[in-house]
DNA sequence: CAAACATATGAATAATCGTTCATATGTTCA
DNA sequence: TGAACATATGAACGATTATTCATATGTTTG
């Protein structure tokens, strides 16, 4: 008699150990959402752009926009997105707000990712 | 006089040397198409929670959907998502397709953004 | 202060996405 | 062969999201 879950099926009741064991091995419900909003951020090429942009090096609003042919507004919106996500610091100077990368992760994770395109 | 551009701000082209510069960086399209399609992927807890039962195990969709506590059908949809990106594997037994890793970029990607996380 | 400029932001719209529901496919076993 | 079962899948719905447009904020300079 099953309380705690659907009755998808009832015949997998063999493998109830190797469920009871990934259930203890996964991450808390805040880690994996936290873990999907980041990855969500990698998930669009505009932002993936701009990433790469300030690989080479720091840049201001319109020096993306002007890169990436695209309109101020929508790089100053995802330019937000990647500021909450911690993968983007600036620094004001004048008029202008120069954008730059604000952590060592970003490239591993790009390249893991270009790693596993490539295999 | 420019004119390959949208006329974001004339006065950056102070900047344009690093505009240049980071153009030449800049992966090709197809490219960055299939890196946000990969990371697209790693952007929803259902899915990540499918990847690290598959850490614990092989599994067969029904644990799956038990373990989650969700119907077979939102599983197997998901399941198709990562089969298509090439993050799990199966093989048929029986009636039974067992899921599980394909690739050793997966723990690395999701290892970075939990480092990235605990910042 | 006013004009010019760089950036930010709220609302609206179109597109994409995750889940559900109903049902189809394919396997086993009596 | 037919019933039971495990999985897959198409359509529909609601939710989320990227861009655009209009406009606001904040800075510099004449």
């Amino acid at each position: 008699m099953k309380m705690n879950s659907i009755d998808v099926c009832e015949s997998c009741e063999i493998h109830k150990n190797l469920v009871t064991k990934a259930m203890g091995e996964m991450p808390a419900e805040e880690m994996l959402y936290d873990m999907a909003e980041l990855f969500k951020v990698f998930g669009d090429t505009t932002r993936i752009r701009i990433l790469y942009a300030l690989f080479s090096s720091e840049m201001c609003v319109c020096d993306i926009a002007d890169l990436l042919n695209m309109t101020q507004s929508a790089i100053s919106h995802q330019l937000k997105v990647l500021k909450q996500a911690r993968l983007v610091k600036f620094r004001k100077e004048g008029k202008s707000v120069y954008y730059s990368l604000d952590d060592d992760h970003i490239k591993t994770i790009l390249y893991q990712g270009i790693s596993h395109l490539s295999e």
